[in-house]
Parts: structure tokens; C-alpha cells; sequence
DNA sequence: GTCTATAATAGGATAGAC
DNA sequence: GTCTATCCTATTATAGAC
């Protein structure tokens, strides 16, 4: 990309950073391009369709991290408490305990909040599907499972617009902290 | 305010919904103009330093108006279970079942994410206080009282993007219509 | 593949007429 | 109080040299 200064990956990583931060509509080209090093017109030499050609690109790189890292793991066979412990270590690198926000919420908001549904839909839905697995070989039945991993990703995504608003992490981290148990709690004595 | 079109209440209530829906990056003047009828000049004559003004007005009129509809009624005396399942039907009306956007988690995204946190974070207070004083009324311990009534806003919040993400109001609808014998489950039956 | 330069447009903000 | 006209800056996007 860069000669031997940024890799692709890095340089959509750093994309990803930026969208991160000022979300669709504040991320402008001038920071994207401070952002990764790169002058404007390597970004369009890179993304000939501009922001929208970058974002589509930080997703599909954020996918395919997102499997690797959290929805495999979560299938892989071994202890289930461990997997979903395994989850919350990795969310709480990748949140920065609740510090950064999250590149899916954010582009939800804002004008950007139909123009990548689809794919936005997707890694959501993903996601959500592999908490259930891990819950349904917990032995929490299938319908219940679903549920709860619905609600252990909206409890993610809410706990960090609430850590941005108060500039703390505790809500975020308190309860990310108990997820695991909280998920594989007995039917009976939840809800 | 425009010579008997439209009332102040009503200017700050068309620009609510549109920081609502585009965001403080993607509510331009332009934008702005449209939804209030009122040309950007009458719109800095109201407003004199611009977005950043509409948006303290906005969040000031929506602290009122959550204070009256929201936090009052939870502290008013009777029955706990009505008074939670009132802040209910009134968060669904608000959020129109889950279509609608939150200013709130939409101000704490984008490049306006410090810019108002003061404001956010006093009203998002009020609201976790309110919550919390209901479920000490029903006899909720005061730390899981407080502890519950943070993770229903994080949950409505996180609903809410969810709901936006999957088009699908399904998770927003669900999980607000059992928030009241949640939040007041006995302290053993939960978590 | 990257840069500088530049165009074209949108955004924020103000002046001054009515 | 509201409008039209205007200004300035930022933003998106492209052309063309190296």
C-alpha cells in the first residue's frame, strides 16, 4: 500500500479507528486521511466510491475479525462457561473497558442508519447467533438462548452510549464482568 | 415565533426530531431549516451561536419534558407496578415502538460525543434515579435498586440501536413490555 | 501509488433590506 | 422576525505530475 509504511490491513484498521470516534457523518476525509498517513487521493486510489467504499471495507474487515475472535471461539468445543468468559475478555480489549465506542452503533446513528443496514444486520445477527450456540450447548433451551443473547448484545451496545454519556467505564465493566454466570443462570431463576 | 405558524415549543420540537434522526454531524442548517419552516438567519436570530445552541435548548426542553413524563411519575405515590408499567407505555410512544432514535445516544456518538456530556450525563442521571427510587418503593434493596435501574436504561438504549440496526422492532417491543416484573423481581430470583 | 493542485459543492455564519 | 443575498471555510472529489 504505502511503500512499507502501512499495510492494507493497518490502514483499515486506522479507517475503522476514525469511524470509531466521529462516526459516518464526522469523519471527514481530511481526518481519514491524517488518520491513516495517506493523502486524499491514495483514499480514492484505494476506495474509488470514497467514504462509503471505506466503510463497507471496515466492515468486511471487521467481520471476518469478529469471527475469528468472538463468533468461532464462541462454537469451539470445551467448558461453555470458559467461552463466554473468553467473550467478555475480548470485548473488554476491543471496548477498551468501555472507553472506545463501537463502529456498529455508531453508524446506526446518524445519516448512515440505513445505508449500511444490511451488513450492519448481519454481524449483528451473527454475533447473536453464536451466543445462543454457546448458550443451547450450556443446556439452556434454544428459544430462551436466543433471547438472552439478544439481550447480552443490546446490553453491550447500551452499556457503552451510557459509559460515553457519563465518561465512566463501571457501567460497562461491572456488568460485562458477570455476563458469563448471568447467561447460563438456570431458566427458572432469571426473569 | 414565525408569526403565528409555528411556536417555540413547536421550532425546538422539529429540531429535536432531527438531531434525532441525523445526529449533531448530520443535522446540517440546511436540514434544519426545512424541518422548522424557519430560514437559517430566523434560525440564528433564535438561536445565536447555532447548532451547538439548538442542540443545549433541545436537551433542555427534553429534560423538562422527561422530568413531567418521566421522573415525577415514578416518584408519585400508588402502586410501583403501575408507575413502572406507565413509564413503559410512555418510552414506547416516545420511541415509537422502537422507529425512533434517541437524542441522547445520539448526541454521545460522533464528533459531539464530549460537546454536551455534562447535559447527557445529568439527565440520564435523573432517569436512573427516578427508576431506582420506584423500585426502593417496591421494596428493592437501594444498591440493586440503583444497580437494576442502570441496566434498564442501558437496555433501552441498546434496544433501541438493535431495533435500528435490524429494522425490526421486535427486540425493542419485547423486552420493554416485561421491564416492570423484571425490575421488580425479588433479589434472589435474579441475576 | 503517491503527491500537489484544483475544482465543485455543501456547510456554517452574517449583513442588511423589509 | 423573517427573508434574500452573500461570504468564508470545510468537504468531497478529481486531474495530472512524478
Amino acid at each position: 500500500m504505502p511503500p512499507a509504511l502501512l499495510s492494507r490491513e493497518q490502514v483499515i484498521e486506522r479507517l475503522m479507528r476514525t469511524f470509531r470516534r466521529f462516526g459516518y457523518d464526522g469523519a471527514s476525509l481530511a481526518e481519514l486521511s491524517k488518520a491513516t498517513g495517506l493523502g486524499k487521493s491514495s483514499l480514492y486510489h484505494y476506495f474509488p466510491e470514497g467514504k462509503d467504499d471505506m466503510v463497507r471495507t471496515v466492515l468486511d474487515h471487521l467481520e471476518r475479525q469478529l469471527q475469528e475472535t468472538l463468533f468461532v471461539p464462541l462454537r469451539a468445543p470445551g467448558p461453555v462457561l470458559e467461552r463466554l468468559e473468553q467473550m467478555v475478555e475480548t470485548l473488554d480489549e476491543f471496548y477498551r473497558g468501555g472507553r472506545e465506542s463501537c463502529v456498529l452503533g455508531n453508524l446506526v446513528l446518524g445519516t448512515s442508519r440505513t445505508r449500511f443496514r444490511r451488513q450492519l444486520a448481519s454481524i449483528f445477527d451473527q454475533w447473536i447467533d453464536a451466543i445462543a450456540a454457546a448458550l443451547i450447548d450450556g443446556g439452556i433451551p434454544a428459544p430462551l438462548a436466543r433471547e438472552r443473547a439478544e439481550d447480552a448484545v443490546v446490553r453491550i451496545q447500551g452499556a457503552l452510549i451510557l459509559a460515553g454519556a457519563m465518561n465512566d467505564t463501571a457501567y460497562f465493566g461491572r456488568w460485562l464482568k458477570q455476563v458469563p454466570r448471568d447467561l447460563l443462570a438456570p431458566a427458572s431463576a432469571r426473569r
